[in-house]
DNA sequence: CGCTGACGAGAGAGCGCTCTCTCGGTTGTC
DNA sequence: GACAACCGAGAGAGCGCTCTCTCGTCAGCG
């Protein structure tokens, strides 16, 4: 078989069926694995297959079917900075290993311009995918409302903000941060600070609010600094926080990335952690670990955040009415920083 | 228009046609552009197109035209690290870019296990895409052999291993490499080390190459130490070149990340940059320039990589025939480091 | 005024697949 | 041994779209 002969065309159920001596649809049946075929006729269409190299062309079968077999993941462009830490990969590793089970496929696009979002739209509607899992949406995303309408199923990453209610999975942030915050008091600390993440996502948001709440009896006024959730953003907001209050004892940062960026700002101004300020971090991100000292962070289950996204999308993708929200839980991991 | 309504259709070129009061082959000449129609049916038709909010199906529209209008971007899996610095997200800033313009999509698939990169083979032979580019090959990577007999194209960035020859866009990594060697001698360093990348990538083994030439008539035995092009890795690696020869002075890493770990081992040696050894990087990535001191480094145009990467399998998916390879010029970046 | 050429638009086939409908053959039951 | 019940497999329609073929219409020219 010349693959590169160019009046070559790729073998079609047709070319299958015919080899195997069946019908076409008997072909489909056994390629397709919807209905039993006798023992005969399967083997020798699977060997048609082979002989072939048959692969079923999407378009012939999703224009029929209705489904394409692979879902898509949106990522923010501007994923230099979020990406360097496990998040957005192991989330997308989650998401993988759990439609690698069903023999589907993630396709992941990157919401870039205005422009660019319209073509995801575009894209979804025009029956590229099943489903659509946005992984991070921010304050004024139009791609939410965008999708919304469509029809085609659509699930966030963490809840998303505006008119429109979509159905999500996220962790317990305010959870977690209040556990963190809890923390820190309990080991004495009374001079708490907070580098908070953007007030533009949810996960800023809440853990923010957590530590308000927390702290609102010790404290006469809030000690947060605002950041972008990374090191160098973090750096920033901690040297601010200790112009502010120097005094400080303890320091909750709304990721770990942020409180690498702590750590390091602390080490300049000459305090030790964890004798002068105590630090706590949130997504214990594989660094956590080998930072000096070792992060006391806030473990969320990334993976199984990418796992529960896809079975949601799915699941919407069946028809399966499911659940409007999914929380996942947070644990506090205690190590060397406070 | 109740989009929610349970037996609601996407509306098909037919509604759009008979809305319009045309015939449908009308319509689809009008939504595809494909033939000019007179002004009053045309405006009629988008009129049409607007009130249903009409989408084409993908699935009909590629089943005839045998094209998707859309190409995959193969990523391995393990980017945590890679996706850490520019190399990665450039790369498909500037491949989304290039797509943008003619109105196509990019898809990012991710080349995890041995299964996943079977299911990226059936997904591109399927026909998802017109046309893939494989970002990064090493060494026994199956998937240039998996997909190069499958007549759809296929292009790598660097060249790829093994029997199949695919045509590729790359950088001149021995260029750039002998450059800032060339440089270091020029600036009258007699003791030139290297941190090498990986020798199963293009690029770790050009720029050793280079490195090893430049550097033949000065060394008795040449000072290598092989990493993995994170910063981790160069701060290891050049702790071990410093034992073996504690008279370095001057040191050119295969990577700028390498660079960052080279600069911080040093520090930990007490050794002063540039001036008892001077270091240059590779890639020039975003915070080369915010180092301390600011890294010298060889540019690489990654975003033109991406896209002219993507012209090639546009080029080649149109069906012409395209050069085997183009290579982009590099350039050495003075900045304090050396 | 009649004929030719050009061009715009409709009719209809068919891309590769799945799925319903139907039929033929086999088995079970009295 | 005859008839019903059942099951496995084929025939054929049709998913939504593009594109070729063809026809109708109008301008241009003799």
């Amino acid at each position: 078989m010349d693959l590169t002969a160019p009046e070559w065309h790729r073998p079609t159920l047709e070319d299958v069926a015919q080899r195997a001596g069946v019908s076409r649809a008997t072909a489909s049946r056994v390629v397709s694995g919807s209905h039993p075929v006798g023992e005969r006729r399967r083997s020798a269409v699977l060997r048609a297959v082979a002989d072939l190299q048959y692969v079923p062309n999407q378009a012939g079968r999703s224009l029929v079917s209705r489904r394409t077999g692979s879902y898509a993941l949106v990522l923010p462009e501007g994923m230099g900075q979020v990406f360097s830490e496990g998040f957005f990969p192991t989330l997308i590793r989650g998401a993988t290993a759990e439609l690698e089970d069903s023999d589907e496929q993630l396709v992941i696009l990157l919401a870039g311009s205005a422009a660019g979002r319209r073509r995801i739209e575009q894209f979804a509607r025009g029956g590229h995918v099943d489903g659509v899992v946005l992984a991070s949406v921010h304050d004024r995303d139009p791609l939410p409302e965008l999708l919304a309408g469509t029809g085609i199923p659509v699930v966030c990453c963490e809840r998303a903000y505006g008119g429109v209610q979509l159905p999500y999975v996220g962790v317990d942030n305010a959870g977690g941060a209040a556990a963190a915050v809890r923390y820190l008091k309990k080991i004495g600390r009374s001079r708490i600070a907070t580098v908070a993440g953007p007030s533009s996502t949810p996960a800023g948001q809440d853990r923010l609010g957590a530590y308000l709440r927390e702290t609102g009896r010790v404290h006469r006024r809030p000690l947060v600094a605002e950041a972008d959730f990374t090191v160098e953003g973090g750096q920033a907001a901690t040297a601010r926080l200790l112009a502010q209050e120097p005094r400080i004892d303890g320091l909750f940062a709304a990721s770990d990335l942020m409180a690498l960026g702590a750590l390091e700002a602390l080490r300049r101004a000459g305090r030790r952690v964890p004798e002068d300020v105590a630090v706590v971090g949130f997504d214990d991100v594989d660094c956590a670990r080998t930072t000096e000292p070792a992060l006391t962070t806030v473990h969320q289950p990334i993976e199984q955040l990418g796992r529960q996204l896809v079975r949601l999308v799915q699941r919407l993708a069946a028809g399966e009415q499911a659940g409007p929200a999914l929380v996942l839980p947070t644990a506090l991991v205690l190590r060397d920083s406070a």
